[in-house]
DNA sequence: GATGAATGAGGCTTCATTCAT
DNA sequence: CATGAATGAAGCCTCATTCAT
């Protein structure tokens, strides 16, 4: 999960804070939780599995997390936390709106050809958990990153970059909905994204539809 | 599930034939699923919840569907028939690719509104449903829904109408995305949805995003 | 679980009515559950068991009762249910006050001679359950009892027929504390009990303690 | 669990010598065990609670108990030591055997008042436990309570103070079930027993009726 | 002595599926 | 066709016990 590396600008490292204090065994759940959570969805993600995946006890997750949910929302919450301190990271950097955009498209996709298990979790469940997690957490952090995106895109309208006629939100959606899907192809292998090249042709592509669309006219 | 009555074109009604054979009941069954696995998604989904909202008796799902499986399976089926035969008829109607591209988005919309329920299995289920039923045929209407959106975008392409420097595929996939997170967000609240007015500007937000993008700049 | 039939007084059948209603099964496993809570406790009781013992499977004992505690409240509730319903009755028929008493005690060591477990549950686990339990209809079905026999009490003061200066209440649970706790010996063996004529002499016992206390110089 | 200090005999301290090789720690855990053995029961009752009731480390219990079972066998141990050996120093005392018998009462009831918990665990769980428990020291130890009551009645019989006519095992169970059942009404709040007085008045309630029974006429 | 992380068997509960009526 | 009782495998969670520090 590197930062991106694509010549035009280099997010720094958004890893939250390996805490001294968290064990090791405790990180290792985590992580295979998101691979096994990736692998197999919210629902066909055995405890049993985690722990195996994990090399540990049955018994010490329960040990680190709550329960089932509550595991789950960890690897949520840790997910959006990288995604998120990223847009940060990029939004307080230097740069036009219309650049920030782009780096966050290309950051995405750069973390996709890394850890696409990572990804997968990332867009493909959420707000496709059972309730109790939606309520949670989780929720208000996806609305953090809408939230960061609009404000990225205000910017741009304030600083005349970005078409003033656009609704913030819905436009961050947009973005995000459209970097979601293409990279759901791209899992699904839909559309070629493993290799460099095509991993450079997806970022320009997805790139080119948010900011300019797909029609030839201009507005107007 | 209504055709778009939006002033600019209206789909014609793209519902699966009532074959005159099938039983009533089966086609509550199949009602009270999509509801069901809209709601809880494919795991949350059980047959019992799905045969108390129908109405039925237990036993009779089994009589209609060999399985589980089958029957989610022929919700998605139904669902994606609904909006390909759509995508299909506009495709066919007369107007230029640009117009089309509108027109599902307005039809997206507008089927939301309706039954947001039904816009949940069809948008947010896809890919989190287990290996069985991605291998079925949903994984192949799915892209045959995209398949059918980058035909479009290569006829405009052909016509001069779309960005020739589009990657079709990932064009058609980035739409969809587009389209299914900005629902996402009104399903989720985020955004203003519900009324007659949110609708038609959702519309208008999406349309834009997806012919013109958010740069004010015209690429070169 | 017959009435008694002493030679005395024979109290009615007090059954709660077979309504035609209840499954043959779901009276298969509340037996089961008697004995098998009675022979290991509340805790030791595992629902495998139960349904082994009821030779139905595993599933089904949760398709009569929502859960363990649901369960064995319902063991708990039969039980204290046919032992109230004879108090009642034994209240309700003719004879003296301290007749009514001795015929509790009679009813209680004959239904113990015909189904000790019965009786163990009864008298054994009240008030050693979990708190769920404790807090459930169970505390209050007790506390009927208590409340029934501190009621023959009173009116065998009114009567002149019993000591006037007892606590009604302090003298309804030491009598059936005596009695229980003289069934536990007998079930644990400190008594001989099981044979008829041990089973008479408890009776003669109890009732004696319970009417003439251990002193032989009247209270003065 | 101090003696009875009620006027008319004080018991001694019947505690265990607590041998100066008795680590602190080791007392605090099984201080610990009696409350939450008390207020849970038997398989309630967790080694995490015990633990952090007794404000040491988790492991620590199993440094001076074997297992679960040798725990709380010593906590039944010695509670019943401390009441045994109040019994037995009532019972090596001066008095009548009907004065002892009310020593008895009075002391439980003392010891009620003060460490109900205690008393709980005394009267309460004895039937209740695994048979590994019941085959063990404790089933020995609640027979050698009775027998020693059961002794202070035989005594009385022959010095022509108690009914002759009475078995005394039968007897000593019945007596202290009154108690027992009569303190379980006091603790589930059925009757008042927390003030001094009231403690005064069950005591006389107890011993009255354990002695005099409750019929007015005189047996015969 | 003291600590608490680590282990894993065991029990409760759910729910897809079958089947007799 | 229709019903819902019956089945049992599968997964979550607890908690007694061990062990390295």
């Amino acid at each position: 999960m590197p930062g991106a590396r694509n010549g035009k600008r280099s997010p720094p490292r958004p890893e939250p804070a390996p805490s001294a204090e968290e064990p090791e065994k405790r990180r290792a759940i985590l992580h295979a939780a998101v691979r096994v959570f990736a692998e197999k969805g919210y629902h066909g993600c055995r405890i049993a599995d985690v722990a195996k995946q994990a090399g540990v006890a049955y018994g010490l997750v329960y040990h680190y997390f709550r329960n089932k949910d509550e595991l789950l929302e960890s690897v949520f919450a840790e997910q959006w936390t990288i995604f998120i301190n990223a847009i940060r990271a990029i939004a307080e950097g230097p740069g036009s709106a219309s650049e920030h955009l782009a780096s966050i498209c290309r950051f995405a996709v750069d973390v996709y050809k890394t850890s696409p298990s990572a990804v997968r979790v990332l867009l493909l469940e959420v707000a496709r958990t059972p309730n109790v997690l939606r309520a949670g957490s989780t929720a208000q952090t996806f609305q953090t990153a809408v939230a960061l995106v609009a404000g990225i895109v205000r910017r741009g309208q304030r600083e005349g970059d970005l078409r003033g006629d656009a609704d913030p939100t819905v436009a961050a959606a947009s973005l995000l909905g459209a970097l979601e899907l293409t990279l759901t192809a791209a899992v699904v292998g839909l559309v070629e994204g493993a290799r460099e090249e095509d991993a450079e042709r997806l970022k320009a592509e997805v790139v080119g539809f948010a900011l300019h669309g797909l029609s030839v006219r201009p507005r107007g």
